[in-house]
DNA sequence: ATTATCTATAGATCTATAGATAATGC
DNA sequence: ATTATCTATAGATCTATAGATAATGC
């Protein structure tokens, strides 16, 4: 099924070898992890998947759990910094008058593109963040990773609507992220509820639609 | 720790005896796949929770997977149910001309109602839905007792928005459904990230802004 | 010499079944 | 007599560790 790789075994350095390895075991635990969590994924699953004895994934990493935030940690950053920078270039752009939907652009926008073009490892990374932000320790991991850009998109939603309660700005927010991780967990959900009219991997469409969608939900709550 | 129920042996028919170990473990199983999922939840977790021994899982449900359907399906209905009838009475009043935050209160107000009514119970139900709505496999649970009530609101939501195209208004109950999960899902995220001002608890103040401020997004989408 | 990978295995746990026991039902 | 619950146990699987083997590194 996966293309062998144990197959070519040409001569490399054992710090080639060591980042290779790595990174299947990473990418084959992401996979599993995304489609059936933490406890429905055995480190023999993913050693089977990698083709390599189960008896590596202890020698790359300690235990289970730790495979398993080394996989949530690896492209945590990348996301998180590419939308930390959007939302800074925006704020400078948009000078003394942000505004709602400039920031969600930011911030949404930049996000969906980087699955878009990230093909189906990132779309694995994805579908694993959704998965894991609607559970109780998934949560904190959210928290651990995500939390400061967060907090820089609410700043600037509160700068655009400086008359708002935090409370208001922060409810708004997390309706927001709850649309964004429903996308990403791309169920076949809406594929099959709108008879095919929709598909869960077109974040295309989504892209087109969330900013405006979210930023119109915010005006609409002091009016 | 739980308030040991092995005690009190009061003579009880057996029909009597059934009903209450089956909600007993319903119970039990509810709360804790609603921690940790199908699968980080062992028979004897769910056992011990009730008091009683593990192979009485397997004479009550077959195995592992049909209990985790019968505590989905056991609430589902009742859920399913109240929104439905509320969206039907909506369309009754509204006669010719429903409007999108009418049938948006109808379906969001009446759910949230229920779990805020509830109790602690109907609130682990209402996070073991959110938890596994973001799964492939929990998205066909979800497919199967959820479809009538959202296909109903969706028809409602077409008539109050007739020139709106039917991908537009997909992807706009895809926006709501994904808030409404991370409002059930109850993480404590919103707390931590709101220093406190929000509660995941608080689905009352979710209920004074969520129809609105979806709304006004459906609004959005065309214009 | 060091590091990547595998073999062998201990110990724990989990699901599921067969059959025993102790209640309720007529 | 029937049903609710428990005892005993088989068989599978899982995590984790110790130690062997086979590569790369100087």
């Amino acid at each position: 099924m996966s293309d062998g790789s144990a197959a070519k075994r040409v001569r490399r350095s054992k710090a080639e070898q060591r980042a290779e390895s790595l990174e299947q075991i990473l990418d084959a635990a992401e996979y599993l992890f995304s489609q059936h969590g933490l406890h429905g994924v055995t480190l023999r699953d993913v050693a089977q998947r990698v083709g390599v004895h189960t008896t590596l994934m202890h020698y790359y990493f300690a235990d289970k759990r730790r495979l398993f935030e080394a996989v949530f940690a690896r492209r945590a950053g990348v996301t998180s910094g590419r939308r930390m920078a959007a939302l800074e270039q925006y704020e400078a752009d948009a000078g003394d008058h942000p505004t709602v939907e400039g920031a969600l652009h930011a911030f949404l926008d930049t996000d969906l593109d980087l699955y878009i073009q990230g093909g189906e490892l990132w779309m694995n990374y994805a579908a694993l963040c959704a998965r894991v932000s609607n559970t109780p320790e998934g949560a904190q991991l959210m928290d651990e990773h995500f939390d400061p850009v967060v907090l820089k998109l609410v700043s600037i939603l509160k700068r655009a609507l400086p008359d708002y309660s935090d409370e208001d700005v922060f409810w708004g927010y997390h309706f927001v992220t709850g649309a964004l991780m429903n996308t990403l967990a791309r169920t076949g959900r809406i594929d099959r509820l709108s008879g095919g009219v929709c598909h869960s991997d077109d974040f295309a469409a989504v892209k087109t639609r969330m900013a405006r969608f979210m930023a119109a939900g915010f005006l609409s709550l002091k009016g």
